[in-house]
DNA sequence: TTTTTGTGGGACACTGATGTCTCATAAAAA
DNA sequence: TTTTTATGAGACATCAGTGTCCCACAAAAA
């Protein structure tokens, strides 16, 4: 304590983790706890519309400095790596809730979609750029998750959805379905009401009449 | 010719001007159109895929020079605007090709799809960002064309096609597996040739086995 | 109270993209 | 040939976004 003003060297840094919580892990305090999620969200909202907006529409849309973005946020890439694992972090939730295990394949599909739009601005934010998950994990995995392939794939398995397409093609498709159905309800065409049933609708019985 | 070298006004632009086909219309002469061509070609690729990619990087994937560029479209906007405009003539010369209006809708929806993805790159950069759309067409016009949505129409009139949504919405949902569709080919994940038959597949008759 | 913590507002230098110009050089047209 | 046309390369000023600091203020903790 004696050291902080005397102290000419790094240590001075010090002050900035001292503060921190006894457990000595991540900020989820309080205050700090809340200002890093407000800006977490507003990042995926407004970087998942434009994924190349300047960060102070960001600190705007989080209402805060961008004095404050930068000293939880050093540089954008950071926000961004942060932003996405929130993101992932957050569908995942959903998907728990979800149940993806059990019921019939088909239900669980059907819950699985309502998931994600109720966590859309995660999902534009996290699968939108093609980018991004190669460039996170290492770039070891696919960047379709595990558990919604599976979860088709045992649709499959089922008898109940179409095994003439990989899998990995139904992630795609959803998430193009969502992405778009998402930007009508932003833009006001359809009502956010609507979005669910007609995704699942058109999702699983196409285009055609019967 | 006289006044070439003595004129200091603004009138020396004229030499812009003058060298031009004497039917004084458009730069569709030789050299200037193809060059014009190769630009427009390399920015709905380039700007399809990134919407802020620098206009050095069209340049390079145009193999002009960077002054050249700026020399046929001054400013950003008007290469984005020409490039729209370019991209809608295309797609329309595509569709003409699909003689949406003969034979049944259904089968006209096939051909249209299959043009789509011929003319891909136009599509992306056309349709891929709403706010272009919006942007250009002095925002009179809906941004879905015309033709498709008629041609979805016709589908539904004539009992092919489900009559639950409106036929905007199959405009979107086109799109969207268009766009993600080219986007898995871009990436390498399916082969090109197998594109067009597994979309249809999907559009028609949706996730579902039966 | 005093001390610590979290914050916003500027000021600042730096960088990449942009748009404008000039000049030299080929190719095409006269 | 000479003249015109189309082009690429480079220099340049400008601008927006970024990242870093510092300082003052208010809320919370001591």
């Amino acid at each position: 304590m004696s050291h902080k003003k005397t102290c000419l060297c790094t240590l001075s840094e010090l002050g900035t983790f001292a503060p921190m919580t006894d457990t000595a892990d991540r900020a989820a305090t309080g205050a700090r706890g809340r200002t890093r999620r407000a800006i977490l969200s507003a990042a995926a909202t407004v970087l998942g519309q434009d994924r190349n907006a300047p960060l102070s529409a960001v600190a705007r849309a989080a209402d805060v400095g961008r004095s404050t973005l930068h000293r939880y946020f050093p540089d954008r890439d950071e926000l961004v790596s942060a932003t996405y694992e929130d993101s992932l972090a957050e569908i995942g939730r959903a998907m728990e809730e979800a149940r993806l295990h059990e019921g019939p394949a088909l239900e669980a599909v059907r819950r699985m979609i309502a998931a994600h739009i109720e966590v859309g601005d995660r999902v534009v934010f996290a699968f939108g750029d093609p980018a991004l998950a190669q460039a996170h994990d290492t770039g070891e995995e696919a960047d379709e998750p595990e558990e919604i392939v599976a979860l088709f794939a045992r649709g499959q398995e089922e008898g109940a959805l179409d095994t003439n397409v990989e899998p990995e093609w139904f992630v795609h498709v959803m998430w193009a379905l969502v992405f778009t159905g998402l930007d009508l309800v932003h833009t006001g065409r359809i009502s956010r009401h609507d979005l669910v049933p007609r995704i699942l609708r058109t999702f699983e019985r196409g285009a055609l009449v019967r």
